[in-house]
DNA sequence: GTTCCGTGTGTAACCGGTTACACACAAAGT
DNA sequence: ACTTTGTGTGTAACCGGTTACACACGGAAC
């Protein structure tokens, strides 16, 4: 490994200088700086972060703390930190917690121990206390909380949008799908649904799912369909079980949107390449995830004082699941 | 921040002491270790990692270099990566490089200034002079070389067991998609179904594609039936592209399976959830990436002395777009 | 009784950077 | 001529761990 020290040696100067050229701070000689640069390029030499990570007591790394990536939402929102990050100069340790506050806690243990700047968590258990005595800049992702900056999109206004449209639409039986209970964002958007069917005229059911993995998906459709056979319309708690209700609505011979109407929410990607596409509730996954970098940047380097919250519109996405009208 | 200074003074004795408790190795008597372990849990202290890292030179983190987890392919390899490295108790540095070898150079030099132990990769770039360079464990992952021990499914043989079913169903007009001509494993797939068609009599036809992406499989789709309207089947040059294709055809009011019979490739978790469900070549893509990270772990640990490649098997999953025969 | 060895512990060097501080020198100000 | 100031550079301390080495002690072997 070719050090600092084989640098200035090469160079002629001391370690010292070729810091001072490597991060352009203090005075250098034009002619000293060209011969460290020659030495640099010439072992082709690029300084270990390690080194420096111990003496700043900071590292160019960030923590991005995350349910399942295998659940395809949140690729969107890791591409979105990640872009943002690299700009800065920045990396990504990645940790994926399903859900299990002992891997979350296992990997908080690590960010700290490799002096993360700071970091990203989509959790559900912020009141836990490791939070609070938490030492680092921390931006909720995909979450919210008093007590920290957070980047979110406004769940009830989704759920309260998704209800609207079948209402709107002339559904009259329609289905409510409730996501895990121990995940916050799945009980917003539920509560915006419920709250807004609850004032209109209209009959609804509520069906708990504990899961939103693809493995279960299929499960919780037959589920439906089987409790509610009659079900007129179906907020689904994201769009893999609304693409699962939609296969087997089409599979039970039931015709889309005519007979059963379907929305989703998040719109991932693929929701559009489902058969017929999927309308749904879009939460600007990307974008969420480049917001919670930026924000996090700026409390970093305190470019700002105020340490304020995101709240991302959600938006109806009109796609074949709904009637048109 | 709790150093092992404080812990030393708290437990009365010298840091060398603690650090002896802390790795275990070296003679610590039974009353000393008491007095450190209660130290260490009174300041709740866990050594930093960046020290331990700059001393040892190595730090226990492992780079994962993948061309973008968007792909739902790659979260599946990411998370067996992730886990078994867990198990080892190593941490993942995690980049995506969009298969531009710009972003791919810039993460390995991060990877190599982090004092990573190893890395893995799915680049379609082993050959480029940094990989010669890189005084790193590598296993590749996703990806062949005769320099480098890697992980990868048979991808001739899952080209060939596509056009193998559909020969043996009866398509008389195969269409073949050509994935994007710089991503190896698409070639290799392409090539095993030409191969087998070959040298049978049937008609195929080609239709080259140029990238993966959910954002233009749709539009992959309209070409393949526009260029090919008569086509009886197709092998889609992956799972994306083949539920898209699927649901033009379906659009276009084709008969699946009768008149188009369709084989993705991959196996993503969503290919069980469209309708009709596809039927693929599925990649144990979970596996593959356990199998990467425990290979490259034995090689870091040493283990053993043959650093050999290993090949997981693809595997025909029939579902609902070819035919039952 | 002397030597030897296993056990237990501390001191200090080391890893590869960054930076406070000291110092040297030349040009400008008085 | 003498101080001041701006520029350029080196020495060494420091970050928080790990470990080589030195040393002390007690019991076993001779």
């Amino acid at each position: 490994m070719v050090t600092i020290k084989d640098v200035a040696q090469e160079a002629g100067v001391s370690v010292a200088t070729v810091s001072r050229v490597l991060n352009d701070n203090g005075y250098v000689g034009a002619e000293t700086r060209e011969k460290v640069m020659k030495a640099i390029t010439k072992f082709n030499y690029s300084p270990n972060e390690v080194a420096r990570s111990l003496y700043k007591r900071e590292s160019r790394l960030i923590g991005l703390l995350l349910p399942d990536i295998t659940n395809p939402f949140f690729p969107q929102l890791a591409r979105g930190v990640e872009d943002e990050v690299n700009q800065a100069g920045y990396r990504l340790l990645l940790g994926n917690s399903d859900e299990s506050i002992q891997k979350e806690l296992d990997y908080i243990q690590t960010f700290a121990q490799n002096n993360v700047v700071g970091m990203i968590s989509a959790t559900n258990h912020v009141d836990h206390e490791l939070y609070e005595a938490l030492a680092l800049p921390l931006v909720l992702l995909d979450r919210t909380s008093e007590d920290y900056p957070a980047v979110y999109a406004d769940g009830r206004e989704g759920g309260l949008l998704a209800a609207k449209a079948l209402v709107e639409k002339g559904a009259k039986r329609i289905t409510v799908m409730k996501g895990p209970s121990h995940i916050k964002p799945a009980q917003d958007r539920f509560r915006g649904a419920i709250e807004y069917l609850s004032q209109e005229e209209v009959d609804f059911s509520v069906m708990s799912t504990t899961s939103y993995s693809f493995e279960d998906a299929k499960g919780w459709a037959e589920e439906l369909f089987s409790k509610y056979s009659d079900t007129d319309a179906v907020i689904a708690s994201n769009d893999i079980v609304g693409i699962a209700i939609l296969h087997e609505a089409l599979r039970l011979g039931k015709r889309i949107p005519e007979d059963v109407q379907i929305i989703g929410y998040d719109d991932i990607p693929q929701s559009s390449l489902s058969y017929p596409t999927l309308s749904t509730i879009r939460q600007p996954a990307y974008e969420m995830g480049k917001q919670a970098a930026k924000l996090l940047i700026t409390i970093i380097r305190k470019e700002q004082e105020i340490e304020r919250s995101i709240q991302l519109p959600v938006e109806l996405i009109e796609r074949n699941t709904t009637r048109k009208e």
